[in-house]
DNA sequence: CCACCGCCTGATACCGGTATCAGAGTCGTG
DNA sequence: CACGACTCTGATACCGGTATCAGGCGGTGG
């Protein structure tokens, strides 16, 4: 006869009476460790297939003290980026025997907090963050986890502030790189889109630089790259090309409408993100403008829609997947029990040329 | 002085001794049920406060046999659709104090069962898949969870062989309507991208039906709508005009090449995903023709790239994020104790006419 | 024939919570 | 003054696994 508990599958102790066993002989035999003669195993084996047990992973990780489990804290699951690296992190989490859980913060700091409250709590065996955190009095969360034991392995975001194994693409590398070439096209007036999201625009580098470091790491690193370039090729920073204010599409349609506006306006425009590049196409098309003749367009995060623009767009093109990979293998290896390395492991991105970059036109 | 365990927190137990009252005394604080003294209470909150005690989610869910987690199965979180339906689910769960556990199938059966395996095991309250399974004899695994009790809501994909919850769009009725917009607009030569993932094509509609409904459920009703339009206007189907084969973009632009190449070529696409389009888009590019001028093109998945294209992209917007939002409510509210509707919640899509379907062109 | 040894099994403590319940302590009342 | 009622606390069983360990049983050697 089945089981009359009707919910919540059979317990071991089931089986070991349906097999007419101790409880511990089933529970070796199902557990996989200790000695069964072959006879009771078989018996054991039998009794679990026909009630259908399932070993119930709450009470194993209670007793062994390890879940099997590691928790990632992104910025936003539906952001395309962040999705790919996720999937990174889940298909070698899953190769290893791992199970994931995934929280979205929004780049609030507060649910950033939370989240990691959550994977303390459901006592998660490692984490994989993307943190918002820069300052030395924003990491407590962190701290917190390492303080029990759980290692932590910082993705995309490196936080000076700790000390910890971190898998970043050079950012800053990439963004002169890609400044470059539109220098090298024979741009000066090259607009950076999106800058921090202060309320009044910077007067001045250094005032752009501080708040910059107050915000998201890759947004300062890339602004460092766009200063870089510009700096070796003596062009001076004017603080009304860097866009400031809140990161919506609308407010780089706004914002490039009015580089664009500008007496000496911009022939070239570099995105961070992706809706820094189709905003910009926006506000070039309610402009009246078309790239790559009038304005050259450099982006951030590659994309099949990059592709099939016409013309195709110049991109930045990250590699997604390793970077979440890269980030559960030193994770898990440090789980393994690897001594955490605390290093920076910096992938490779990669500036596809298409056609959005051309010389400035020769303006009146 | 601090706990001397170092590692993995204090429990209850030492929240108790430092607080000097009983564990069970601790525990009721903690917890939040029964009844504490104002002292007690004080001394226990100061006391977890000091040793930064937190609650071991795992311990209270083996005790109380709920663990306030949804488990969701999807194809592949890193395609754009699932991601920003799991921004749904995730969103009101939070809100709803769950948490969230993810797993892609790439869809993969043999996945999927694992997939919902590890949400068993791991004692999760309920389930939302959006399934491969179709058939009677595929949906074992979900009946497992059934079985034990655990809920589930299927999600973008319904499952006739289970009558359950599902929160979809409707597919068929939004494919008729895409069809209808290119049949008004003049044409009788209009691509299906993509078909089925089958060897052969299928030289019948009958056989084309057949093996629709061996695979996907979506891509099996939007083929049904595409049929109901020609139906209705008495456009004789054509085999050579679906694409069949693995649902890869490469496979998309060798297929539409061909489409295009016919004696009596396509002069429209119709795309079931943004795949399709991105595929169509490089083949149209490859025979050096354009759009709308040349051939029209709608398609699936609305997306920040099809408004931004030069023309804009007629497109199909799914309520994305609504239908994970949904979805998670179903759950949660059976959860709740609502008894399950075992209804089909069909959301609205919207068609977003833009400049990509014109007449076709006079040809030769 | 008994002692000893190794093999195998089942009893049991434990993980960290929840929940029940007995009983200590306080107070009011007959 | 004694007793019942009520308030509050802590002891304890339990959830479903893991892991340790005592002891039963059969075989071998003295």
């Amino acid at each position: 006869m089945p089981t009359e508990r009707g919910q919540a599958g059979p317990t071991i102790s089931e089986v070991a009476a349906e097999a007419r066993v101790g409880r511990a002989t089933a529970a070796r035999t199902l557990g996989g460790y200790g000695y069964v003669s072959p006879e009771l195993r078989a018996r054991v084996l039998a009794a679990a297939e026909k009630l259908g047990y399932r070993a119930n992973a709450l009470a194993r990780s209670m007793s062994t003290g390890v879940s099997h489990t590691l928790g990632v804290i992104v910025a936003d699951i539906g952001n395309p980026f962040f999705a790919g690296l996720l999937r990174g992190v889940s298909d070698t989490s899953r190769a290893r025997g791992f199970d994931v859980i995934v929280l979205s913060t929004y780049e609030n700091l507060r649910e950033e907090v939370a989240a990691a409250n959550v994977l303390i709590d459901k006592r998660v065996d490692g984490v994989i963050v993307a943190s918002a955190a820069l300052q030395r009095d924003q990491v407590a969360h962190l701290k917190a986890a390492l303080d029990r034991g759980i290692p932590v392995v910082l993705v995309d975001r490196a936080v000076a502030a700790l000390d910890l194994d971190a898998v970043v693409i050079d950012n800053r590398d990439a963004a002169r790189q890609a400044v470059e070439m539109l220098i090298a096209a024979g741009h000066r007036r090259i607009g950076f889109v999106w800058g921090p999201p202060v309320g009044e625009p910077p007067a001045t580098r250094r005032e752009l630089l501080a708040a910059a470091s107050r915000n998201l790491w890759t947004d300062g690193e890339r602004l460092r790259g766009y200063l870089d370039a510009l700096d070796d090729a003596h062009i001076p920073f004017d603080p009304e090309l860097v866009m400031v204010g809140p990161k919506t599409e609308e407010r780089v349609v706004h914002e490039v409408g009015r580089m664009l506006a500008l007496p000496d306006r911009v022939t070239a425009v570099f995105c961070t993100e992706t809706d820094g590049m189709t905003g910009s196409l926006r506000a070039l098309r309610a402009a009246g403008l078309s790239y790559p003749h009038d304005v050259s367009l450099v982006g951030f995060d590659d994309s099949a829609w990059a592709a099939v623009m016409d013309p195709p767009l110049t991109m930045i093109e990250q590699p997604v997947h390793q970077l979440g990979a890269k980030a559960a293998e030193v994770l898990l290896d440090i789980l393994a029990g690897a001594e955490p390395a605390r290093d920076m492991h910096t992938l490779r991105s990669r500036l596809i040329r298409r056609s959005s970059v051309a010389p400035p036109p020769a303006l009146p």
